[in-house]
DNA sequence: AAATTTGGTATGTATGTACAAAAAGGTTAC
DNA sequence: GTAACCTTTTTGTACATACATACCAAATTT
């Protein structure tokens, strides 16, 4: 076992350093809290520098895998963070699991030059037009949300298809595009005039507010979609468990 | 402007480069693409080192909010999602990764009485007092947070603890009480008069408020936690993942 | 005009060195 | 006993230096 450093390789010391760090914590007399052999030694050892191989362990302290506290030593972290267990739904899924039947009460689409963020968000020039959705919705009591959506023109939307139908399934036997990773901003905001009209509210009201950037199966950004919600009638849950092993 | 590097202060350089570099990138210059100054002519600048500076810059690269490349130069990443999707972070780890220094203004404990919700999550008797923590956090410039804890009387705290140090790590060691599982819930809402006046700002103000309720290892219940956050100030960010891989 | 070479610039990798600061454990004095 | 001090260990901070490598653009060749 006991993998060493190779000086001759092209693969960099640091990362060759990184790996078999990786490998090393994964003995139990480490994941049990054992401590690392100290920096000096370690660099003497795999002959490489101190420098070096703090480069390394700086990498997997970043990662919260290791935690390093000075005058003590190195130690692997008791339990490193995840927070996936996550909650990928549409609204109007996420409206079923509350019972509540979605209504569409405006719906507006146009082909427009897309704004500095969001080109480079899609990674695409400021002179070609792209199609942007725009949906007022809510329950049968009153619209709640506004939402405006861009796409990426690479999924190839016309403006023909039927957007009264769930998004994401539409996108996906339509247009064979899958979402598949979605990075979210969530903020309180005050409602401007054009929000509190549309929602029905004052000037000024507290909306929250969403911003969503929307990955496809091969990590290309797709969809870019802004959220207006109604500061009473929604909302986000999270749940996240620190597992540790 | 420009602030510079105080070799005589006891904050490390390397902290101190990071801050001046987080206030340079907000220059809207260099957040449309312009690339930073060269590391050997930034460092001279600086009066440090390149390793020094390298270290620095090297943080915020792994924040994702710098890109580097070889030959190139190194400029402010296009769509700063402020990665990280841990939501799983205590208030001061998260304002550690923001490299704003935490500052507590107002700090007050008290024994309550708790109201019906708390003590049905708690799953204990509205007739015995348990711990209240009230917390107006916030970094250099001001307040912008105003926390309120309840803790499970199981835990056995006395009211004695050091509450200025990071709670769960608190916890963690003083009463080997481990937090696990974290349900969040987060909505806008308007401020009221109570939570406007901590937070100096208007009334009715957006408030960004989250509610939390969270669990030790044996998804016992063990704080219940209301944060109220000043409208601009936050951004909750999210990043969720469809497990088809 | 198009393809290729080359040089300049900037980051990437790697080392050696020195001293500072925190933690832990042992020693001494009371 | 225990509180105060000292010593050792280990990480933290900081610098100077050297060479490697990728990118870009200008000069050169085809």
């Amino acid at each position: 076992m006991n993998i060493s450093i190779d000086h001759k390789s092209h693969i960099p010391l640091h990362i060759q350093a990184e790996q078999l760090l990786r490998e090393l914590i994964k003995d139990p007399a480490y994941q049990a809290g054992k401590l690392l052999p100290n920096e000096v030694d370690l660099a003497k050892k795999l002959a490489i520098s101190r420098t070096t191989l703090r480069q390394a362990i700086n990498k997997l302290v970043y990662e919260e895998l290791l935690i390093r506290k000075k005058g003590y030593g190195t130690k692997v972290a008791t339990s490193k963070i995840s927070s996936k267990s996550m909650n990928w739904l549409s609204f109007s899924q996420e409206m079923k699991t509350r019972g509540i039947p979605v209504r569409n009460y405006e719906m507006h689409l146009s082909w427009v030059y897309p704004e500095e963020t969001i080109a480079n968000f899609f990674d695409i020039k400021t002179d070609k037009k792209i199609l942007k959705l725009e949906r007022l919705r809510g329950g049968s009591d009153g619209a709640f949300v506004y939402f405006i959506s861009y796409f990426h023109p690479r999924i190839g939307l016309t403006g023909e298809e039927d957007f009264k139908q769930p998004l994401y399934e539409m996108l996906e036997q339509e247009h064979s595009v899958i979402a598949n990773l979605s990075k979210e901003e969530i903020s309180a905001i005050s409602a401007s005039k054009f929000i509190a009209g549309k929602l029905e509210i004052d000037n000024g009201s507290p909306i929250l507010f969403r911003k969503r950037f929307v990955y496809d199966q091969g990590d290309r950004a797709m969809e870019y979609n802004l959220g207006y919600y109604k500061a009473e009638s929604f909302v986000y849950t999270v749940e996240s468990r620190r597992n540790s092993s």
